[in-house]
DNA sequence: ATTAAAGTTATCCTTTATGATAACCACCAA
DNA sequence: TTGGTGGTTATCATAAAGGATAACTTTAAT
């Protein structure tokens, strides 16, 4: 059995699936938040200072070892030169 | 002067425009919720079970008088049977 | 090899989000 | 009018997010 196999056997299985889809979107949360400051060019330290906070905290951020609230998001993307959407799609 | 021009004098000045962003992403976060539940044709409590919490913080989430994490978010839209990604767009 | 800049990690503290419960309102059907 | 359903609000307790500081690692440049 290949591993692409067994990755499909185990995603129709609903609650791994739903843990999976949840993995997901962490991921690609945290590649946009990289992406987003690093098409602005800038570092962490100047996201920080326009958010009014330390650098570590956008490490600590950016690590993805944090669940930031919406607003933090939003701040994080304006300072970035960002506007954000979230975008629902139907799935299953 | 009409209405219309001062709101644009006054989305010139750009801490002004920085608010008026954040308030428009909150509304279409709030929108969206909405609109996932309803097209999921869900209640309040059916979507509290499924999150594993009570229709009352649902509420409370819906009435946008909070803040909520990105896992919230996640969760929520899993109830309703959606996935989620966040849209970053360029502005200014 | 040194230095400086960028990023990471650990820790403490304060604020806030979330869970839980209970009481309430609005609406509609029986 | 009564009962049921969907939604709201208030309150409390607890877990967790976010701010601040400091020490550390990595990387790049000279």
């Amino acid at each position: 059995m290949s591993l692409q196999t067994l990755k499909q056997q185990a995603l129709a299985n609903p609650q791994v699936r739903e843990e999976y889809n949840k993995l997901e979107n962490e991921f690609s949360l945290i590649d946009q938040l990289l992406s987003m400051r690093s098409t602005a060019g800038l570092t962490q330290a100047q996201v920080a200072e326009k958010m009014g906070t330390q650098k570590s905290n956008i490490s600590r951020l950016e690590k993805g070892s944090s669940n930031p609230s919406w607003k933090t998001l939003l701040n994080y993307a304006q300072a970035c030169g960002f506007q954000l959407a979230i975008k629902a799609t139907k799935v299953s």
